[in-house]
DNA sequence: GTTGTTTTTGAATGTTCATTCAAAAATGGT
DNA sequence: ACCATTTTTGAATGAACATTCAAAAACAAC
């Protein structure tokens, strides 16, 4: 017996980072071998091959963006509050220089989702767990009668992952503060319809 | 003197479907002259490189989606109307299993919009002009009394971009017809606030 | 019909890449 | 201390790829 040396969590941020860079296919073991410090066998000894990698890298993201999300929503402040709080965060992200500011989820789906099954399932698991995340929140506000909607929570949680996509793509366009600010507010100004 | 026996448009169409469905690192060469039906020295001799094609194939996508949104907004009926026949074609496009149903300028954006600035400005181009568009239709709106909003042509316009981008992100997980007719519903709506 | 120019053809080129593998090193169990 | 097992190492492999190029063909002009 003998445990692998390196650490899998800060592996796989590297990873991470890397694949949100440049994507799958850009970004090559090299890149790789660079990134992560592991040599071309480790990788393929505990991942099995780059692919392997990758569902690792958005499995971590996945349990990354969550926590970073339930953060936001374990304060003393009202759901909504919250909310608005959270929508401030990636509003400042999709503007940031920050090459991270991308979702790994997003791009790996819109590269290879359509034609890789097992990596297709990884990414609906990681938004699966968001849209659940974000159901529990809007029952929150539904209960302290911050939104008043009769849609399912299902509905208006579907409805705020469309909208922080739209925000996403269109800030890879136009990523100026001012203009992605009132973005937000009119897609939260929407839950309440 | 002798002409190019190749016809532009369908060649760049071609091109276009080769270049939604696997995205463009995934799409070779022997890809592209399989599609179009021109031999590599060909592409080369007429688009430089397999970029260049990549290019010239996403002004032919900002012609043709300029046009069919134009034919949308050609009619007899109120502006508004218009846009929720246009958001319905958009609706059942991304339900549909057509592999063009994918943006191929959002999907190229993703792949290589921040690291590629030539296909970056044509990418921006398109998305200019299709802003520039609907920025003509919420006017017509405007003064139909169909848009009531202080909000400029541009944010309004901008929101729309912005929320069929996130419906087209968010059907590659859940094409269901009946869970994005909602999102657009939701989406005119916020229009009006 | 001849000439000059351009396109077409498709095999050849050289690079880059993901992956493999066998040897070496390290570790845990006893 | 020793064995069994696993990881690490990094050079080697072979496939896939974008691009080039020189010869051939097609055309327009006259």
């Amino acid at each position: 017996m003998r445990n692998a040396e390196f650490n899998r969590e800060s592996v796989l941020r590297a990873a991470m980072t890397a694949f949100t860079n440049k994507g799958f296919s850009k970004t090559s073991m090299q890149d790789l071998t660079k990134a992560t410090g592991l040599h071309p066998g480790s990788i393929y000894c505990a991942f099995n091959n780059k692919k392997g990698l990758l569902m690792a890298a958005i499995e971590q993201y996945q349990q990354d963006k969550s926590d970073k999300f339930k953060q936001f929503f374990t304060t003393q402040d009202s759901p909504l509050t919250n909310l608005e709080h959270y929508l401030d965060y990636i509003v400042n992200e999709c503007a940031s220089c920050d090459p991270t500011r991308a979702c790994l989820a997003s791009k790996s789906l819109s590269e290879l989702g359509e034609h890789d099954a097992d990596v297709l399932a990884v990414i609906n698991a990681h938004f699966a767990c968001w849209q659940h995340n974000i159901e529990t929140v809007i029952a929150d506000a539904k209960q302290a009668n911050e939104i008043t909607s009769t849609d399912t929570n299902e509905q208006l949680a579907q409805y705020l992952i469309m909208g922080i996509f739209g925000l996403r793509t269109f800030a890879y366009t136009q990523p100026q503060v001012e203009k992605l600010q009132p973005l937000a507010k009119r897609l939260l100004k929407g839950l309440q319809q």
